[in-house]
DNA sequence: TATACTCTATACTCGTGAGTATATTTAGGG
DNA sequence: CCCTAAATATACTCACGAGTATAGAGTATA
C-alpha cells in the first residue's frame, strides 16, 4: 500500500532529496489517519449509517471530496476503523508469541491487550464492522481476519490444556465466550467508565480463571 | 395494548356475539406477529439499514402500506422485535423466581434460556437493537429494559455470594462478562450450527462455573 | 340493503446521502 | 518562472427508501 511513485530520479546526496517527498507522504499519512480516527469516533457515537460522509468531513472542517482523496468509498473507511483496531489486537499475539509462560498466562496478557483496544476509538468499528455493512468482498476480508484472532485464543487454549495450565474444555466454545465476552465491552464502555481498562481485564480474567464455584 | 372497541352492545347469549370480533382480533394479532417475525429474520440477515420496509412487504406478499397497517413505523417494528426477544429472557427469570435452589443453579437454569432466546429468530435484534437505530424515546425505553436484565443477572451473582454457591467476585464486571459471552452468541450463530442452544449453554456454564484453571 | 369499518393496493412525495464533474489553489521540480 | 501533480472546494446527480394520500375491496352490523 506504500506509495511508490518517485523513484525515478536517482537521489545526490543520500536522502535530502528524498526527505521532501518523504514529508510529503508521511503529511498525507498522518491526514489520512486523522480521516480515519475521526471517522472511528463518529461511528461510534452515532453508528455506520447515521453518520454520513458530510458529517465526517465538516468535523475534520474540510469537505466531502476531500474525504474522497483519503479513501475510496465509505465502506473502506469502516473497513480501515476495523483494521486499525485488529491491528492492535494482532500486536497482542506478537507481543507474547515467543514468551516462555504457561499458556494460561499468555493468554492473560492477551485478554488484557485486547480489552484495551475494544476501549479504544476503534473498538466499536472493530465489533460491528458487521457483514451486512460491508460488500461481499470486504466480507469476506473481515471474517477472515476475525477468524484469524478466534483461532489465536483458541490455539492458546489448546496449548493450555496440553500443558496442564488450564483445564480440559471446549477450546472453540471457550474461545467464543471469552472474545464475546470482550467484544461485548464496546457496547457498553464509555469515557466516563470508572475502570480502565487493565482493571476491567483483570475482573474478567479473575472470573475466566476461577470461575464462579468456590475453590 | 388490547383492544378496546365493541364495548357497546351487550352480548345476547354469553360468548357466541363476542366470538367473530374475538376472531378478527385475534386475526389480526397473529397477522401483526407475522410481520414482526418476518421483519426480525430480515433484520437479522441482512442488518436493519439494509432491510427496508419494501423488502419486508414483500416477503410477505403483500405492499407497504399493510406493513404500516400493523405498525407505526421501521423504527417500531425494531422494537417489537427486540421486545419479542427481551420477553423470552424475562419469562426465564420469572421461571426461577421461586424455585428453592442456590443462585448458582438459578443463574445456570437463566443462562441456558437466555442462550435459546438468543439464538432465536429474535436474538439478533435484541442484542442489536441498539441506541442509533433508535429515537431518544425508544432508546431510553430499550435501555431501561436491557438494564433490567443486567440486573436480574447481578442479584443472582449476588444472591450466589450470599448463600455461598458463588465464589466472592466484581457482580457487575462477572455479570457484564456473562450477558456479553451470551450476547456474542447473535454473532456468530447460524441455524447450520451443529451445538444447539442448550449445549452451547452447557459449554459456557461449564467455563463460567469451573473457569479455566485446573481444580 | 345501506353503512361503516377494516384491510390492502396504486402511485405518489420528499429528504437524505453517496458519489462525481469540474474548477481552483498550492507547492515542487526542472 | 513555468509546469505538473496534489489537495481542496463548489455544485451538482442520482438512487433509494421512509412515509402518505387516496381509492377500492371485503365484511359485519343495524
Amino acid at each position: 500500500m506504500a506509495s511508490r511513485q518517485a523513484r525515478k530520479s536517482i537521489p545526490k546526496d543520500g536522502v535530502s532529496l528524498w526527505a521532501p517527498v518523504n514529508a510529503r507522504v508521511r503529511d498525507r499519512e498522518r491526514k489520512r489517519d486523522a480521516v480515519i480516527l475521526v471517522a472511528a469516533r463518529a461511528f461510534r457515537e452515532r453508528g455506520y449509517h447515521n453518520t454520513s460522509l458530510d458529517d465526517i468531513a465538516s468535523e475534520l472542517n474540510v469537505t466531502k471530496p476531500t474525504v474522497y482523496h483519503y479513501v475510496a468509498n465509505k465502506e473502506q473507511l469502516l473497513f480501515e476503523c476495523f483494521r486499525a483496531g485488529l491491528h492492535q489486537i494482532m500486536e497482542a499475539f506478537e507481543q507474547i508469541r515467543n514468551a516462555n509462560e504457561d499458556a494460561r498466562t499468555r493468554l492473560g496478557a492477551v485478554v488484557t491487550r485486547y480489552a484495551e483496544a475494544i476501549t479504544s476509538d476503534f473498538g466499536w468499528c472493530m465489533v460491528q464492522a458487521e457483514n451486512q455493512d460491508l460488500s461481499p468482498a470486504m466480507s469476506r476480508k473481515v471474517k477472515a481476519l476475525k477468524s484469524e484472532i478466534d483461532q489465536g485464543i483458541r490455539q492458546l487454549l489448546k496449548e493450555g490444556i496440553a500443558d496442564g495450565s488450564i483445564r480440559d474444555c471446549d477450546a472453540k466454545m471457550a474461545a467464543f465466550a471469552i472474545a464475546g465476552a470482550l467484544n461485548w465491552i464496546a457496547h457498553w464502555y464509555r469515557s466516563d467508565e470508572p475502570l480502565a481498562a487493565a482493571q476491567i481485564a483483570e475482573r474478567y480474567l479473575q472470573l475466566f480463571e476461577l470461575g464462579l464455584r468456590p475453590r
